[in-house]
DNA sequence: GTCTATAACTCGATAGAC
DNA sequence: GTCTATCGAGTTATAGAC
């Protein structure tokens, strides 16, 4: 039991990478067994479809960022929260050509199976309520800075990070996210209005 | 000679149809022949490889922008030029669940064919680089208003269209993309200064 | 230029031995 | 739980008739 509770693990882990580095539809269940030295028909043991398979990737990868997300809640100052979560999404980045598993998986959405559309998009919600709550209270305290809905603001910060992490690795340029996300983040920062009235 | 000319360009414009909606492994020749009452061979005849189409969609995305981009280059005023690049991403996200071309192709870049690759990072770089001339232009004349470097605004400008683009099409809300664009050029302009000083 | 036909391969998925 | 073996469908691509 224990066994297969592990080989699962193992399936999602080898799988979370490939698509992230390939998308969904370039991944088969041949290139994920290969790396764990079984075979295809044994992934089918314990994903009997692609979908099921699928399905549990991007629930095990929202059920992560919650656990990460909910730890960073602690932290009393919002611009300490939001750099943190910038730090989590440059984890992603940073060891190779991966970029986050939803915005791969974003980017196939009309021709992923329908069971996992609203996942995805479940996964994107939840960022940006998070970030529209960090925005807000950050602002509330004086600590962050920005115009318009808090909402707007997260769905705009969040949008910047997907694009950043699609613009380095096509430049192969990992330095590129943290030139874009650095960007971002100052124009939060409430110091930038003093900074930024000298031309 | 132009009854071939014409099949070539019908073949490309549903090839990136198809390929804007499901990305680029999700596109057989089938679906593009099945949308045009022809065989999956007669297309073969036109695009040896599926390697062969995909370069030639990438390079007349790239030569149509940098047609409607030339054009935009004589307005004088360089937050006129920035709203119509932003028009002209908008008209791509409008109709239905399409998103930028290249945006699709980034998110499979690993998978892709190595010939493709150097044209979606030429067809990014473009666009920065663009950008980075109309913001430069921009602050210099004291229209639009950032911090740190023209590049670096630029690459970020672009990360965020292109999220913004995955976001709404994955909320099924095109007018998402209108929230987060309209949040990120408003940031530009000077007149946020003013605005964004009384909480 | 487009067709039919098919080769050669890969894919997701199942059956059944062990 | 993993294996071998295989099915049926889909894929890119080619050969050759028209």
């Amino acid at each position: 039991m224990t066994e297969q509770a592990d080989t699962r693990e193992r399936i999602l882990d080898v799988a979370q990478r490939l698509v992230q580095h390939r998308g969904y539809h370039a991944v088969s269940y041949k290139d994920v067994g290969e790396q764990l030295g079984i075979r295809n028909a044994s992934i089918h043991y314990h994903f009997p479809s692609k979908a099921d398979l699928g399905l549990a990737l991007v629930r095990r990868y929202r059920e992560r960022l919650q656990v990460t997300l909910a730890a960073l809640d602690v932290l009393s100052s919002p611009a300490e929260r939001l750099s943190r979560f910038v730090d989590a999404y440059r984890d992603v980045v940073r060891d190779d050509g991966r970029v986050c598993l939803c915005t791969v998986l974003a980017a196939e959405d009309p021709a992923l199976p329908e069971t996992l559309r609203p996942e995805v998009r479940a996964f994107l919600d939840f960022n940006e309520r998070w970030l529209a709550r960090v925005l807000a209270e950050g602002r509330a305290e004086g600590e962050l800075r920005f115009d318009g809905s808090p909402e707007a603001a997260a769905a705009a910060f969040l949008a910047t990070l997907e694009g950043a992490m699609l613009l380095a690795r096509s430049a192969h340029d990992p330095a590129r996210f943290d030139l874009v996300v650095r960007h971002a983040t100052a124009a939060l920062h409430a110091a930038r209005f003093f900074q930024g009235a000298s031309p």
